[in-house]
DNA sequence: TAACGATGTATCGGGCCGATACATCGTCCG
DNA sequence: CGGACGATGTATCGGCCCGATACATCGTTA
């Protein structure tokens, strides 16, 4: 899960760990915390072993009479490389049910743009089924048991109900869109595609519920 | 994070370890996915080891004449101890940081009719003031950096967006109900604004946005 | 009678987190 | 001038928790 989204970043452009973490922070911020580094260079050495990544080693813009004072700094910048991005390509399209899952979904969806459409529409209904499920659990229990459990586990209960709601109308919006052909920026032109912007400002935007955790999840 | 859960479900009524899971999965359902036995197991040995919690031998109804053929089942119930119960107070009053968190702070909820008000209402102000930080990072992230991400991770940031805010009006709902003295959450209020059947078999229910998981992104 | 799903206990490998340590750099402030 | 502080940066360690797996019993269904 973690490699799918770091091959991701790197595929963008080669960087260092420091740097990773804060896009994926960034890029993930609503799905999951900020990864780890206790995660993020266990990882990276993984990958390097793997042969998905190489150390790009940070051409040091050579001067030639400063260098003796402090010795070379540790920054140790990776790039992907050509397995790597083949292997990039294999994860993304490998749509099992642990891609319904709320972190690893979050990670798919934020590399939708490299994704081919009828896999986008796939993750998107798994998705989809799976937080309804997720809903209907809510329903029965608030339905069936309502009497047998105190007022605040009641309330989390209407919570859960009332994000699952709007997740499954936030993933049916995004399908029917895809469906329409009129799907966001393939890649490369990041111009406006959506003049509207009709939540730029607004208090309350349109789509949501959270799929983080949830979450963590966690 | 999973001992004040199991504590405060012995707490209740002794119980074993799959009934636990499955009472664990609902009350909590919101927060976080069914805890793994890989968890419970081990952790209830901790507790178990601790003092915290005993076995409490299932008082077989003996019979005098069919036990031979089956060597006796293996179901062990768990009842907390004295001890069990003051570690359970403690932690429920422990509120530090971790007890904003996604998961913990949905533990912590799940067991406020157990929880004095002042407790109460710092937890619920720890926390939103979190998800109040957390919003305003993706506000940032839509208005300093929105030509730099796709169209998808933008879709995502609103999301994230929207989710926050819902959680920090929730929250505030939460909040001002506790200090009127109106220590349950109310409910019955807002049937005014969809006269017939609030949630039941309705499209959108008032409250929330999701605390849980993460996600995490699993 | 065989299959199946629910009930039930338990372990193992591994992913990921939080805490921690350490080092450099620029800036702010006394 | 010097020290504190925060950002940048790499790295490890202990521990929580998960998913997969194994195994056993029971009642229902085919």
């Amino acid at each position: 899960m973690l490699d799918l989204a770091i091959l991701g970043l790197l595929h963008e452009s080669p960087m260092h760990g420091y740097e990773l973490r804060k896009q994926l922070s960034t890029k993930l911020g609503a799905i999951r915390a900020a990864i780890s580094y206790g995660s993020l260079y266990p990882t990276l050495r993984r990958l390097q072993t793997a042969g998905w990544i190489t150390e790009a080693g940070e051409t040091p813009a050579d001067d030639a009479d400063v260098p003796p004072l402090t010795s070379r700094r540790g920054r140790v910048v990776y790039k992907i490389t050509a397995e790597g991005k083949e292997r990039f390509q294999d994860l993304l399209a490998q749509v099992g049910p642990e891609a319904y899952e709320d972190a690893a979904f979050g990670v798919h969806f934020a590399f939708f743009s490299r994704t081919e459409v009828d896999i986008r529409l796939r993750i998107l209904e798994g998705r989809r089924r799976k937080v309804e499920e997720r809903r209907e659990g809510f329903r029965e229990v608030l339905q069936r048991a309502a009497e047998r459990l105190d007022a605040y586990t009641l309330e989390l209960q209407r919570h859960g109900l009332d994000a699952a709601d709007r997740e499954v109308r936030w993933l049916e919006e995004l399908i029917a869109n895809e469906r329409s052909g009129r799907t966001p920026p393939p890649r490369g032109s990041e111009g406006e595609l959506r003049p509207p912007t009709p939540r730029s400002t607004d208090s309350a935007p349109p789509l949501t519920a959270r799929p983080g955790p949830d979450d963590s999840a966690e």
